[in-house]
DNA sequence: AATGAATGAGACTTCATTCAT
DNA sequence: AATGAATGAAGTCTCATTCAT
């Protein structure tokens, strides 16, 4: 751990450096508690060299969850082969999902935890992100729901609200899962991805036969 | 909003009136950007009663998480008549807690935001909250599945882990939801618990009858 | 430990349940160190109610140390009776001083170590208790002088300055004697009071007799 | 009097005027009294920079306390040389001692009376400092004894226990005149040691003789 | 005779940030 | 490309003291 000491290294190195020591400090400790003089610390370089690079500490912060968001975004997509059916598409994002989770456990928990407690203006890079995701998911439901019309040559009986919090509800359940699974030794992503297939997917097949459950 | 200035109230009201602005304050902001200053000011008594009457601010903010804790529980233990249909208990749960969310949104942004987010020892605090609400969600689980079972004469096939990670999900939902809730207008505690019943009861239902989605 | 609680004690009563509360506190903590709170709380008084009777925290800090150098002048005073020959009268007023400092620890930590070390206007009136005691320890130096003229029918032969000098390093003995008394297990005020005599006077006695040491 | 305000100073000068300015403000004020604000306008650098150099009240206390004492021995002991008889070398070391706390009133008045009634755990630094101080003496004085009885061919006559208590009463002594010189203009440090060995030596050669003063 | 309620002022400490080299 | 030296501002907490009953 701690970064190679060696002076005199070409800029861009020495950026990833300091970021990938934001990302740990931020990531462990937050937004406030976290100091720049930690990360400078843990980067291996003085403190006026992070505000050569990187201009204050908001600016420090706002680049990590960039980073980790597009780190994130690429992961997920990259997994993601448009082929196949919806249910594989939104299994494999899901599997790659929760392995990237696993792997960046600071880069996560600064776009979970830290950004979106710390209020503006780092709440609204983090909303950016998830409404891709959302956005994505929603498609792949939407997807789903055309194959299964295609299939059965039914109506379509959802409609653009109940699509929108049903994705919420799935990206909701695959963040809290994305902690759990980190804090569960043993719980392998593609585990935790069939966890939440297992408890959805069945639920959204219903809804789309119009065989939803309700109060009454 | 402000509390009302009038001087020397007895000690316990003074003490609510401090812990209410406690809440907002620790919500809206978190623990370590909120101030005792801003406590103080917006409580309408000086930094010293505060120090006085709740010790620090580690003190402070404990006994706020727990507060807000109790409150949550009690209102979603008030809403579930035992007597019922486990998904009606489930159901009625739900929509309390969505309510009581709903009403409390500092509240329960210093539970599943801020106490969460700021270390030890105040995110083993909410540990053992979520604990109790997990317990609580897998015992209707079960419930609901025993109740299966009796209808249809079937054996259980269910793991224990399989519970676990199903009301992990649920309760991730759950919180996700709650948020998302608050953050859209004409959105009420009834339709958010309808949505996650959707979304989840027929999952169940599937799963019990291990017919659940598997990647092969 | 711990004043009576009784209430509604006359005001000479309670007015020396603080000062003993006070004399303990500052003592062993200093007046710095000493809070009022502690006090009140030691004296089982509220706060106000040692302001009323005392005033301030300096009034009551100079009331203490008042109490205490009267306490210990009189029973140095009372322990010398002045017909006997000026060695005697020595030894009995180093006796009743150690035996008065050991049994009344903090009264004299007050006196020595804390009044001294905060500053004006508290070690002035340590200096006049002092310089009561020295005139007193110079008085008997100058008796015993003439008790060995008489005796001998020499001429003296001791300059004021000396005899001033001889009397502060007799009274600094003391007073570090004092404490390391204190200090000692088994050391009683008797012994330490022939430890110093036998210190003190020989070398009194040969200045008396003009053999004083010299660095020639 | 106040430091030069020249600016960029390396970090071991700045380090030394910071400590002048805690030496005299401690030593005149006392640990509690003398407050971080003080010793920086004295030094004429910003509270930071004291904090980031000396770490905290407590530790600048240390420093401040370690560094008298060190002087101080030092000064005693590079006054004694070994070859010269007990009582000469006694004389050299009180004249030094005078010498050294009339030249540094600040610094032995820390070392004196605030580091004493400070508490743990600055006491105890003074006490290991006191104890090298009386083991010195305490070496002195049985010397001195060997080499009276070398002269005199006569038997040891002096318990362990009573060196211990003379060497007590001696640095009492000497502690106390410290003071006293210090405040009677005019005196000087071999005017203060010649006293204090006319005071002491007759005595203990003396008390080397078993002719001791007793009560009887 | 006595106290619960309340506060202005000031203490120690930390932090993001800049300057001069 | 890089840093040792330095600080304004703000934060947590304590304390002597008073008010109203």
């Amino acid at each position: 751990m701690g970064a190679t000491k060696a002076k005199r290294m070409p800029r861009e190195v020495r950026e990833q450096q300091m970021m990938d020591a934001a990302v740990q400090t931020f990531g462990r400790r937050g937004y406030r508690a976290a100091s720049m003089d930690d990360i400078a610390e843990l980067a291996g370089v003085s403190k006026p060299l992070v505000y050569l690079y990187l201009n204050s500490k908001e600016e420090l912060f706002t680049a990590c969850i960039r980073r980790e968001a597009a780190a994130l975004l690429d992961a997920v997509r990259g997994a993601v082969e448009p082929g196949l059916p919806a249910d594989r598409q939104l299994w494999a994002g899901l599997a790659a999902f929760f392995t990237h989770t696993a792997e960046h456990p600071d880069g996560w928990s600064v776009l979970h935890r830290q950004a979106r407690t710390t209020g503006e203006p780092f709440a609204a890079e983090v909303v950016a992100l998830r409404g891709e995701v959302v956005a994505f998911v929603t498609g792949l439901i939407g997807a789903a729901a055309r194959e299964t019309l295609a299939a059965t040559d039914r109506a379509p009986d959802l409609a653009e609200r109940d699509v929108a919090g049903l994705a919420q509800a799935l990206v909701g359940a695959a963040e809290s899962l994305a902690g759990w699974a980190n804090e569960t030794p043993g719980m392998t992503a593609k585990e935790t991805a069939a966890t939440l297939m297992n408890f959805a997917w069945a639920g959204l097949g219903n809804l789309m036969d119009g065989r939803g459950w309700s109060p009454g």
